[in-house]
DNA sequence: CGATCTACCTGATGGC
DNA sequence: TGCCATCAGGTAGATC
């Protein structure tokens, strides 16, 4: 489900909604969310700490905690992260419930159970996640100049939809943002990222930027699965302003063509074939 | 090394 | 209605 834009919303309400709260009592049902490491040490190290601040790199939501502990969290395809008071009905798949010493609870809510939360530290993430600290740059948190972007694709050989979407290079960039990036860009997802011109260099690097900040501007995107909502269950915006994704067999916004929709690495893929070469 | 595919899950949707 | 196939924001791991 969500993407950097998803995920630096919910990240940004936590900053202002759940630091500086006291985690009083964790509760984790089911065996899926929680695999990293036994149940009873991710609640352990929760319990009684109080979190200090929320940071993201890609996908991943960390929190830090006045242990030096962090939290961290990814919500895959269909995990959500909801603010709720105690008394509220606990939704179906709701998997971890963070109960804090006053104003109500953190829940992780997730049907199909692909997203994770674990407890590691900045002295053993080497160890405990892996995925984590091979993360590529973030290029919202971690800005570039396009020059050195364009190092970056010289550097890898491959079409640029998988360049855009590998985590250990770029990181925070999905199915959706990759097909709105490239057609911001006016590229096709197959172009090899060593073909590209310094103008369409420039072009690519400005898209991946604006797209996603404009992406966050609008609360990222909800598609009709209503999957996607914020820490207070609210959709995004963002898809009301998309441009190819989920527009197959519709009018390009810009030139009116027909929107296309491609298989590239068993996944959809929509573009323009007259606005992206 | 890269690319390609499969598996992990639940639920919504569409064709028959 | 029901049944079955297909698809969905992601990524790790096996295989070639």
């Amino acid at each position: 489900m969500p993407e950097l834009p998803e995920v630096e919303t919910i990240r940004r309400q936590m900053e202002r909604d759940v630091v500086g709260k006291k985690i009083k009592t964790v509760d984790v049902s089911g065996t899926r969310s929680v695999r990293r490491q036994p149940k009873k040490q991710f609640i352990s190290r929760l319990e009684g700490t109080k979190l200090t601040g929320v940071r993201r790199k890609g996908k991943f939501i960390m929190v830090t905690l006045d242990s030096g502990d962090l939290l961290l969290v990814h919500l895959r395809m269909s995990g959500q992260l909801l603010r709720t008071a105690n008394k509220d009905e606990v939704a179906k798949h709701t998997h971890v419930t963070i109960t804090f010493t006053q104003h109500g609870q953190l829940r992780y809510v997730d049907p199909r159970t692909f997203g994770e939360l674990f407890v590691t530290n900045p002295d053993t993430i080497d160890e405990d996640a892996p995925d984590v600290v091979s993360l590529g740059i973030d290029p919202v948190e971690e800005p570039m100049s396009w020059t050195n972007f364009g190092r970056m694709l010289m550097a890898h050989k491959m079409k640029l939809k998988a360049f855009l979407t590998d985590q250990t290079i770029l990181a925070g960039i999905g199915n959706i943002y990759s097909d709105e990036i490239l057609f911001a860009a006016g590229l096709r997802y197959d172009r090899t990222t060593d073909s590209l011109s310094t103008m369409e260099i420039r072009r690519l690097y400005r898209a991946v930027v604006e797209t996603l900040h404009d992406a966050i501007k609008f609360s990222g995107s909800t598609l009709a699965d209503d999957q996607y909502v914020d820490l207070f269950g609210k959709p995004g915006e963002y898809q009301e302003h998309h441009q190819v994704y989920g527009r197959d067999k519709l009018a390009c916004r810009r030139c009116r063509s027909v929107i296309t929709k491609a298989k590239f690495a068993q996944r959809s893929t929509y573009f323009c074939p007259d606005c992206q070469m």
